[in-house]
DNA sequence: TTATTCGCTTGCAAATTGCAAGTTAGATTG
DNA sequence: CAATCTAACTTGCAATTTGCAAGCGAATAA
């Protein structure tokens, strides 16, 4: 029992590949801003910021924060820019295409969603093409989007308490 | 804009197929219960509650309720005994086994867990025949176990307040 | 030098999770 | 039949996380 110098608190968990996976990122931004750099080729804060899903500013920079200290991406400051810090998937992040495209398939196919569905169709027959491109994309530094950011509709879902 | 009569606030959100996904299953608990559905054949509150993963009963009861809510289980009394209610993961639910898989891939890859590398390398190389497997038995409701349960080994990761 | 931009950080409110005890209905036991 | 056990939750409250919006400090532009 070690008793560290943080803050910290009882664990506990199974060692089940599902159960850790979700540790990293068992939650909904986290997907989301591996998402925007593997498929809308996003790189900076601001991008992920503006990306459409109301990230609050404070949860995008813990975020990013644990997804460097996980491995999974790498902050650089640009060189003509001090101000700047470009964000990139590892190899290790790029590993998590085939999750990214199952749900992205998943999603457009039992949900309702501004994908097209001949697109995901297609996506769906050539798995393996796609997963490639993305990977050539990554290697080569290419922040082509492999798809096009789709916007909600411009109309706010609204609720309100009753009374 | 619909005012409607429940508990609600505005919400914004993209449509993007991987954002759609994430609201519905956005949260480590949700994907486990899934995954014991799926890869344990659990189909009891109990055995979810015992699963290992340490979720709180309200927290199981809420993610029950809202997986069933989006259609991705069902939920039956047992006529032998009333107090039981068996869960089972609907078509669109069994439609979510390649994201489990990627994620049970990219887990075991990437991150210590305690699955076998040869039985992860071998699920890798054979996607296809372990998909048709889990949908197979979930289509004869065998709930056989695709993978055994990877318990931690006992040793807790103990944590504490410094001071 | 002032103004703007960039990437955060901060203070506080709201929401969610976690803990552990409690409740209710159904089943079993004696 | 009453007492006890079991199954699936529910509840009250504390702890933690998320969300909002303003603010900060460094780098760059005008």
């Amino acid at each position: 029992m070690a008793c560290v110098t943080e803050k910290t608190k009882l664990v506990r968990r199974s060692l089940c590949p599902v159960s850790i996976s979700l540790e990293v990122f068992g939650d909904r931004w986290s997907l989301l801003i591996v998402r925007d750099l593997m498929v809308r080729g996003y790189r900076r804060f601001k991008e992920f910021q503006e990306s459409g899903e109301g990230i609050a500013t404070n949860i995008l920079s813990d975020r990013l924060q644990r997804l460097e200290a996980s491995g999974i991406i790498t902050a650089e400051a640009e060189e003509t820019d001090g101000r700047r810090v470009n964000y990139r998937l590892t190899e290790k992040g790029i590993d998590l295409a085939p999750v990214l495209l199952e749900l992205l398939l998943w999603g457009a196919r039992n949900e309702k969603t501004a994908a097209p569905c001949a697109v995901m169709e297609n996506m769906a027959k050539n798995r393996d093409e796609v997963l490639a491109e993305v990977r050539r994309r990554w290697r080569d530094r290419d922040p082509t989007p492999v798809l096009p950011k789709f916007e909600s509709d411009g109309r706010m879902e609204t609720k309100r308490r009753a009374g």
